[in-house]
DNA sequence: GGGGCGAAGGTAAACGTTTACCTCTAGGGT
DNA sequence: ACCCTAGAGGTAAACGTTTACCTTCGCCCC
């Protein structure tokens, strides 16, 4: 806090109530004040350098213009854009952001939300681990404080509707399998983040899955990989990436892990697209300086987070709006697929695919 | 806001007075309240969940226990990095973050820094352009809000102390030329975001240019860019890379500058670190994932976020501090820089540099 | 047995706004 | 000449806390 001057100071420095000064600075009220008094007036608040103190303001109107903001990670670039596109939205509605992150941890979720809470947030704008399992989106709907979920994929029935702003992850999975399978390829295989940590994930695999499977081809073999690069190397070990019998192509669940990846098999000399082709989720702006550069699915996330503004705050002037908004993504081109490779002569150790 | 259930309607179920409710609530007083109360107390606020308002208590108690952050951009790491750090610190005592971010823009900065202001932030943490012309830390200075610069250079000495955390940014410029010398170089160029927005550039630049010069080598060329990968293009062409006349090593601001650098080096099929070696500075995680690696001095960029919320922590409690902390930054080794090239025939184009 | 003390808890006055309601003045319509 | 209205501005009551200051009571010590 500061050298607080007060509205009371304001209205004595200028000769006139406080009521007066309260009207004058928001505009309001039917009797609007005379110009020579608006003059006295902002020539007090000029000379005393007044700024209306939000707490006294919030406590009777009963609202704080802050809108809180939980997203697990700032180091994935997604959520610094959503970020960006929050922030702007909201500074041009007037909002302040309260801003936390949760590093996927769900006791941080929790606290950050009651944090939220205890601060008398507007409204909030949330990235969960796993929304059908988090108290904290209770707490919120308890509080009747209007909330949107961003980048979640929300399948709890049970739970009355939260709004979600995302695309259809589910989706992005089986394009990703359409562009892998029309280029030839018949052995995938899918490294993602823990699952438990990500719905979205969840959801890809799924697509993935299933656009396997409607295509006759058997279901990817999976790995989760807790992301430090260790773990990369042994998840390519389990799944056999660059042997003859491993997968000709790998659908990361997000760049960054897509990048981690790439790395990892230039280490072993395995060459992309020319052994094994990567594609990645996001659609991150470094992707396209790698080389070869990261085929990708990308999302719009800025626009997202401007969507999720605008989405809280219409909820909050009470106007109804769209349970559910799925943005449209995108297939970004990139070196890192490739045909498939015809890995092996026809005599091949693999004898499930002899007409490759 | 919500289903608001005040002190007031506890202390009725409780069936105590308000006083005794928030005493208990806080642990303050010296006459502490008796088991029994206690426990109603607590099954009152269980049962209505209660929640105090922030509004009523900063209003009363003159803090909000709100910390301010600015930071230019979350798109480079290293600022989501000091925000993780920030954040975990200021959750830690009880803090929590107001954040926006300003892209690098002046009237942006002084628009944060005014919400700041308006919503009584009890400290603010801040990297701007420009330390030394930036209004609102006046604005901060005058309403005594303890506050802090993280990653600027103020060299501004007519301005009382604020405090810095930061590396020492012209030593990182001295420590590249340094590496580079040693390796043989003759001659470099430096390549940099817009000086006018950041003053680390500024000092970088300031080191290398006086190691340079110490070493009796010429002043390295210097090119701004606007960082648009079309703007790296033709700073790459006005500093003549790759040709003979070109410089044989580069410096780039940050990291983010060196991979854009990279990308288009590899476009021109000039050889990183063959025919140019490449440096950067952050040392971001993903500099390491690039092939070649990234070489680059690090910065403690969590740490540095931490070290600034404990600093201004204490200021609030009033307990002096060090006016500027100065982390260690490191040399992190990378495949992206090697010897100097000995890049033509003596009978070269090049005049000036016969006995290389 | 009385004075003193400390623990437990109540009363009420702030903190800085906003806003419903009131007062006053001037002008206009009949 | 009168009433009505509208504009301009003042008065004071909230909003939800915290906390200085009381009151009460039981206990101990002389």
């Amino acid at each position: 806090m500061a050298g607080s001057t007060t509205i009371k100071d304001v209205a004595q420095h200028a000769g006139v109530s406080v009521a007066t000064v309260s009207r004058l600075l928001n505009g309001k009220g039917k009797g609007r004040v005379s110009t020579e008094v608006a003059a006295k007036v902002h020539a007090a608040v000029e000379a005393l350098g007044y700024r209306p103190s939000a707490a006294g303001r919030s406590l009777k109107t009963r609202q704080t213009r802050n809108i809180g903001i939980l997203i697990p990670s700032l180091s994935n670039p997604v959520f610094a854009e959503i970020f960006a596109g929050v922030n702007d939205h909201a500074r041009r509605e007037g909002y302040t952001l309260l801003a936390t992150v949760s590093e996927y941890d769900r006791e941080l979720e929790l606290d950050g939300i009651q944090t939220f809470l205890n601060h008398q947030v507007d409204a909030a704008i949330l990235t969960v681990t796993n929304p059908s399992q988090c108290e904290g989106l209770a707490l919120l709907k308890a509080a009747k404080v209007p909330s949107v979920l961003v980048f979640n994929q929300e399948n709890d029935a049970t739970r009355d509707a939260m709004p979600l702003v995302t695309v259809d992850n589910e989706q992005v999975g089986r394009d990703v399998a359409k562009k892998l399978i029309a280029l030839g390829h018949k052995s995938m295989a899918m490294i993602a983040g823990h699952f438990s940590a990500s719905d979205r994930s969840r959801a890809r695999r799924m697509g993935f899955e299933r656009a396997l499977t409607e295509a006759g081809l058997p279901n990817p073999r999976v790995c989760e990989v807790d992301f430090v690069s260790a773990e990369v190397a042994s998840a390519l070990d389990s799944l056999n990436v660059g042997s003859a019998t491993g997968p000709t192509a790998l659908f990361c669940s997000n760049d960054l892990l897509a990048i981690a990846v790439m790395k990892e098999l230039r280490r072993r000399s395995v060459r992309v697209p020319g052994d094994v082709s990567v594609i990645g989720v996001d659609g991150i702006a470094i992707g396209s300086l790698m080389s070869p550069t990261l085929a990708s699915i990308t999302q719009p996330s800025r626009e997202m987070g401007e969507k999720a503004a605008a989405l809280v705050l219409s909820q909050l002037k009470g106007e109804a709006c769209a349970a559910t908004q799925l943005l449209a993504h995108d297939y970004q081109e990139g070196e890192s697929v490739g045909p498939a490779a015809t890995k092996s002569p026809p005599s091949s150790s693999d004898p499930l695919q002899p007409k490759a």
